[in-house]
DNA sequence: TTACTTTGTGTTGATTTTACACAAATAGAG
DNA sequence: CTCTATTTGTGTAAAATCAACACAAAGTAA
């Protein structure tokens, strides 16, 4: 029989949104040659566990969260060497939350968790800089051809949040009306009826939901979610 | 020290096309529960290999062919019994090669290698239909925003050819005259001076070519590759 | 009451996409 | 040799989409 001396880990890159910055969940080390150092959430797989409950444990472990939406990212293997105790390959995972929605708490393992802000995260150990990166270049792209940017908000968001997202994370200008007129015509934004005012000034702003019934609806009928601009 | 019992496999979806059909590569096994009956190229990694190197290595040993196109499809490993043997995870990779330049030949391990049109494939083993159909989505979505038809075809190829691939993969019909327009347009496709004629019967045409060079420039300056149709 | 901020809305010109047909080059049949 | 069948090569016009752009309405703070 086949014999291997390789383990396998998973990490999680979690994405979160708040007020104009995109963030990065990462956690600080306890113990180990990298203590005190920062990693993504993540570990060793248990022998029975399928991939995807290590990472929702991990998580849950590690900083007390539950994502809205989770899908694998790639498996990183290619480095023999990418942790220096052994052999280890680890399948990242791709992940979204609104921060809102939890207060991170870190673990027994972890000395700390915390958001970065994607601009300022410090090195991360193993070759987790490296995950981040290809996650980020994800979330920019599918935020084109998917409406996972609502797994970001609140369930009922300002048009001018959603704006405000698509603006932070894609690093460009977005034509308000144009992009209203785009995301209204697809069917799978509803208004309610509550109109509230969040800021200090400014004319209060009706609130939306994403229908996402809807959306799965359409999705049957061959529908493509797009939205990009100049 | 963590202990885990989980093996570490690699598998590839090797497509190849010709004539107006889509194949997939696929190995008869010779030993073990599944001898006699097919499953993808594929199999355990060394203990100080890279995962490419793997999946190269075992399409090298047993079907003889090295590939165009290769890049990480996905992991599975959610279901912890997908061989019955022992838990063992699997890194499927997709892959592209013009079958024109290879003459398949089993390896020692394996009874058969053998090209299967995409609508024909018998039953595979372990989850290997799933990945197949993972693959074969990816190829479809891909061919629409990555020039990677070219690693089908020949180096030099009638613009037909090219046409027929899109025709057959995406299973739907291209307007001839706004196919054409659109890829020239890109500027990534070369016609070169040479004229042939293939069929039986009919005017003879130009052959093209892929300028990747050309492409590669374009990517620096945003060039997004975009071919669909209605 | 005035200044400031944020929401909400429509039109026009430019660009892109779609639909569509016939002539040129060749092979084969008669 | 001529007629038919087959495949390549090419342009235009209508329709749809995209891009650019400005001002009124509703609120707060001074």
């Amino acid at each position: 029989m086949i014999n291997q001396n390789i383990k396998i880990a998973v990490d999680a890159i979690v994405f979160g949104y708040e007020k104009g910055t995109l963030y990065v969940l990462a956690i600080q080390q306890r113990f180990g040659k990298l203590a005190d150092s920062w990693v993504l959430p993540g570990g060793f797989i248990l022998d029975d566990e399928p991939l995807i409950n290590a990472v929702e444990r991990e998580l849950k472990e590690e900083a007390g969260i539950a994502v809205n939406y989770l899908e694998q990212l790639g498996t990183f293997g290619d480095d023999v060497n990418r942790d220096d105790r052994f052999r280890v390959i680890s399948v990242a995972y791709f992940a979204l939350v609104n921060p809102k929605n939890f207060v991170l708490k870190a673990d027994t393992d972890a000395k700390d968790a915390k958001w970065f802000p994607i601009n300022e995260i410090p090195k991360l150990g193993f070759d987790h800089d490296d995950m981040v990166k290809l996650a980020h270049q994800r979330l920019k792209s599918k935020l084109t051809y998917q409406p996972i940017g609502f797994d970001l908000l609140d369930a009922e968001f300002l048009f001018s949040d959603l704006e405000n997202l698509y603006c932070t994370i894609l690093e460009q200008d977005i034509d308000r009306r144009n992009f209203r007129k785009k995301i209204l015509s697809f069917g799978i934004v509803k208004e309610t009826n509550k109109v509230v005012k969040i800021g200090a000034s400014g004319r209060p702003g009706k609130l939306f939901s994403f229908d996402k019934h809807k959306y799965n609806q359409l999705l049957k009928e061959n529908f493509q979610f797009d939205i990009r601009f100049a």
